[in-house]
DNA sequence: CTTAAATACTATAAAAAGGTAGTAATATAT
DNA sequence: ATATATTACTACCTTTTTATAGTATTTAAG
């Protein structure tokens, strides 16, 4: 499972902007580019507006564009936006009772795992999406 | 979401059961001890033993008991047969065309993130987690 | 001012995951 | 043999997630 399709769709789209050189997106223009369904991917942008990332406007020549700084914006804040508070963070049980004085038995060897894995997606912002892949591009022009 | 509510309720047993030392558990013991609903749990054990982990014996003093060593059976594995295939192993988009030849954008990210985690969970086995829950316990008694 | 291209809102449908119920089958103790 | 404690199987119900539909609103072009 790892994160809901819901949150890979939002990771898909704003990966894909911060890549690209738009203006503006329409969400029939992402629709078409990314093949995520029509109608949800309208309800996604407008999530992903009402949570801060995206700045949309109506009308005609309206669209999505970021309300952010690429580099303000890091992996680990839009899962954690997208899939309710703190799915990263909790016990690999479940537990609610599983808490640092009275960790459960997977606690240890969970922590260090997720941790390793938090501490990337934290340190992974748009704006390095986009420095790789400009930087791809150019090798492959080269 | 990082990991199905089966998957957990799966890894809450196979860790108890790790770490006690009763002969044979049964789905109502388990389902006292462990606060699983008491028939989903039951489902749970006899797919646990389908998939190879775990060995049932039906009738009166039956139960559930250990199919392999501890030490055989790791955290990942359990992951794995649960979620269906390799749900650690996909792409953070979900993307069927993101390939190591052909990466998305966050193919890099994701996999350092990830890879972390697999080797963790790979390296961690039942028999790790005994081992540490009776050093737990020596330290607490002494 | 009308039309067209866009987002916004609300309700509903479909699919997947989580959970329950009934009954059959099995095996042990007495 | 019978009663009891257990798992096994199958069907169904509930909740959550994913997806669709209809209609209203906004805005720019002509």
């Amino acid at each position: 499972m790892i994160f809901n399709k819901t949150t890979e769709y939002a990771l898909t789209i704003l990966g894909f902007m911060a890549t690209r050189n738009e203006n503006v997106y329409s969400a029939e223009y992402l629709h078409q580019q990314l093949n995520i369904p029509r109608r949800y991917l309208r309800r996604l942008l407008t999530d992903l507006a009402s949570h801060g990332f995206l700045k949309s406007s109506s009308g005609r020549n309206g669209g999505f564009i970021f309300a952010q700084a690429l580099k303000e914006i890091n992996l680990a804040m839009v899962i954690n936006k997208l899939e309710g508070s703190d799915a990263v963070n909790n016990c690999i049980l479940g537990f609610s009772c599983c808490v640092v004085d009275k960790p459960c038995i997977m606690h240890e060897s969970w922590m260090e795992a997720r941790s390793k894995m938090v501490e990337t997606l934290t340190n992974t912002t748009l704006a390095d999406l986009k420095e790789k892949y400009q930087m791809d591009l150019r090798k492959i022009l080269n």
